[in-house]
Formats: structure tokens, sequence, C-alpha cells
DNA sequence: AGGCGTTTTATGTCTGCACATAATCAGCCT
DNA sequence: AGGCTGATTATGTGCAGACATAAAACGCCT
């Protein structure tokens, strides 16, 4: 059964007026709804052709509104069983993948890099393992002390597969930074990204600060339709951390 | 002008076929092309209507699927300036926020936990700037030892407002710990969250380590239409890392 | 009871069509 | 030239209707 009748609080402004509300205006009220608890944590709510009579709108505008909500994570919608309210919401928060050029200038420092490393070398065996490389093929090496300010900011070991990649070896890295070369270069389809916190260590000298502090450690792999493209792991200065969205 | 002639590579499979692909297989088709650079990277793509005829459906299906590919960050869209390939797409990585007892029973592991703190007290300045206070009213304030498989896994240290989620402070928080309470209780319309990392320092003992060790640490804040609900910050066992999706 | 098709139902998607809205562009006036 | 105004145009949103599809519910048969 429904639970229509509201059952504690109400917040259902659906009004007599005609249908003028988009459906924006419907999510956002669907959304009171459901904080409101007008409709109960786990129960189903009406199904579209009659909230669609109900705002006086067409189904398809219903659909709009209820599809927003149950990517968002609010409802689960499943053909013929109805639209349900998730009782515990599994939000998300995203982040906005950096690109560090842009990611320094918007703290308002200004930006420059230096290319510390540049080699063709075999990849040790978690880099081989971390981006499922088959053969013992050799990859090109990069590490780039990223500054903000002068002030060194994040220290970025990358590993390219060269297989996929081959322009890269020609490009000059001192110019373009390699992070921002392969985001202009080299589409991914897929990707793992990790992050955690290390002692600041052997990249305590790029860093600037002792071997014994902790520091933000971020972790990326991308592919291209299975193809390995590109690991990079990288360090942040102590202190720095990263800011998602709810 | 628009890059039709496709200049290097091309991947544009739409064939002689009707109109069988649904807005699916048009936003995959299209973002081929992007990848191919079919529609070189910064130019104008055609508008609606005449990718609609190349696909022989309606302009609303192409819409559909475009809009998909301006929220991944591929397309940027402007009415009447029309649709232009982004040449550095700032894609996102999404997060699933952990109900903690699922993130841990995800491992494999059985989840327990243990309150270790729960008063009502006036809560420090940075943990009122943090959640925005003003008035210097008490907290509750709770710390939280969640255990995977009896080991250590994470320790939570959480302010409440009662002022806005009241009903807390009658809850049993050692049945339902104060996340899952709080995720079934206490919906919320903004947050912000942060992840950084730090040195054990006095979480040690809770999480059977040394001082001076890394470990990671997340901060989430959360309101409900401008009221201050949650502040919790969680330090997770060394080696613990949060897991993106891309 | 138990198992197996068939019906029913709610959502998923598509089609044409229409109008709204924003932003560009051209042309006009001064 | 400079600035305002209005036409043009691409996207945003809406509607009504239709068919597709998944899954639950029912009923039938054994």
């Amino acid at each position: 059964m429904i639970s229509d009748p509201a059952p504690p609080g109400a917040v259902p402004p659906p009004e007599g007026s005609p249908g003028t509300l988009g459906w924006q205006g419907i999510r956002d009220v669907m959304m009171d709804r459901i904080r409101a608890r007008h409709y109960a944590p786990g129960a189903l709510i009406p199904n579209e052709a009659d909230l669609a009579a109900e705002f006086g709108c067409a189904r398809a505008t219903v659909n709009r509104a209820l599809r927003e909500l149950a990517e968002a994570g609010f409802l689960d919608r499943r053909r013929k069983a109805g639209t349900r309210v998730i009782a515990e919401p599994r939000r998300k928060a995203t982040l906005e993948i950096p690109l560090i050029r842009a990611a320094i200038e918007d703290l308002g420092a200004a930006y420059s890099f230096r290319l510390l490393t540049r080699e063709i070398a075999p990849p040790p065996p978690e880099v081989r393992a971390a981006l499922r490389l088959e053969d013992d093929v050799p990859l090109l090496h990069v590490v780039t002390l990223h500054l903000a300010d002068a002030v060194p900011h994040m220290v970025e070991d990358r590993w390219v597969v060269l297989a996929t990649v081959p322009a890269i070896e020609a490009a000059d890295l001192t110019r373009d930074n390699p992070n921002e070369w392969l985001v202009r270069n080299a589409p991914y389809s897929e990707g793992t990204m990790r992050c955690g916190a290390a002692l600041a260590g052997a990249m305590a000298s790029h860093l600037g600060c002792t071997a014994r502090e902790a520091v933000l450690v971020v972790e990326r792999a991308t592919w291209l339709d299975g193809a390995p493209i590109t690991l990079a792991r990288q360090h942040y200065a102590p202190a720095y951390g990263l800011t998602l969205a709810l």
C-alpha cells in the first residue's frame, strides 16, 4: 500500500494551480516529500501516470523528474515493481579531477613545473600489475614536480605505455607537462582512482618537508578500450587535501 | 565551420540502417567520434536537427544523447551557440559515500563497533567554524570505533547539532551506530567533504598503530536547508585508502 | 502443493510537434 | 564608430500518444 495520507509532518505543495512548475519543480516537490517522509522510507510512491495527473502534466515530465532522483540515489525504480523510496540513500561525492595547472591557479597561485626525470625503462612489478600489463615492454617514466608560487605542491610519478600512446615519445614535455599533454591527447574510457595516506619518505626532498610527515597520495590508472595508457602516483604537499562536492 | 570530413582517423559508424540504435547508441557513436577526433577538440558539432536526420531519429533522442555527454563533461552546450567539443575535458570521479557497516561488509569482514565517547559539550572553535555555527550551544559529541573482523578500521569523531536533530538525544546509539542513525533519520541537502592525510597521533591507540604512522582523514559536514546537522572526522587505519570510480 | 505459461502493470524509450529561452548577428539609427 | 533593436537560430522543455520490456501476479494444469 502507498503511504499517501502523510504520516508525520507534511510538506506537499502541489497546489491547485495547473501545471506550471516544470520537471525541476516536480523533482523539488518530490524531494521535499521524501525528506518530510510524506512518502515513508522504503515505501512505494504513486506511479508516473497518477503523479502526472496530480501535477497536471505529461507522464514524460514526471519521468524526467523521477529519473533524476533515482540517479541521485533517492529512489529505486524497477519496471512493473514501481518506484520505491530508498531508506538508506547511498549518496555520492564527486571529485573534479584537477588539471594540475588549473587546480593551482584556482588557488590563486602562479603555476610552474619542473621535469625531474624522463627515461624509458622497464616498469617495476607493481606498476605492471596496476596497469594489467602482460608483456614486459619498457614504458616512459616521468617524474614531475608541480609548484604553486614556486613552492612545491605535488610530485607526480608517472608511467606511460608507449605502445598505446606512441606520440608522447616525441612530445616536448618541458613545454606541456605530462599531465596536460595526456589530457589533451590521450582520451581514456576506463580508469581507477584511489587516495590514501603515506609518509613523505623519499618524496620529502622534492616536497620540501621531512620524511616523517604525512602526505596525501592519489593513484590513478587509465585505459582506452582495454589498452593501458598510464599510471600516475601523486604525492601532495603536507596539509593539502582534496575537496569533494556532495 | 564544422569539422565534418573527419581530419585524422575516422570511426563514424552511423550506417545506412534506419534508426534502431536508441539514445545510448547515439551517445556511444558520438563519444567514439569525439575520441577519434572526427569532431576536432574545441569545434562545433552539427546541430540536433541535422544529427537527428543523420541518425534517422527524432530530435529528442539526439538531445538525450548529447545531454548525457554534456553532463559527463565532454560537450559544452549553449543555446544558439551550438554544441562544442571540450578540448580539455575535466572528468569527474565519484565516491559512493559508504555506510560504514556496508563498506566493511563489502570487504568480506564482519562489522562491529564500539561507542567510545558520548557527551553533550560545547564544541571547540574549529568545529563551530566548520559547521558555520553562530550560537555557542552545546552539541552531542560521539566518538565511535568501527571494526572489521574485530580489527580497528576507523575512528569517527562526530559532533551533532541537537537544535537541528533533537531526536538523536533519545536514540540508543549503542544499537544503531551514529553513522547509521543519521543516514536513516537526518536527510541533508548540502554538505562538504574533504580528504587529507595526517599522522595517527592520538588516534593511534584506538587504531592499534603507532602515533607516527600516516592515516587517511576524511572530514564531512552536512546541512539541511542551511541548518547545520553534523560534522564528522574519520581516521582510517593505516594502509586503507578510498577507491573512487571514474 | 508445486510448477509453468499468460496476463497485467509500471517503467523505459521513441516520435512529432509545439513553444520557451537565450544568445548571436545583422541592420538601423544617431 | 558606437550603440540599440529586432530577427534568427540552437538548445531547453513540454505534450500526447505509442510501443517495448521487465517483472510481478494470476490462473491453470498436473
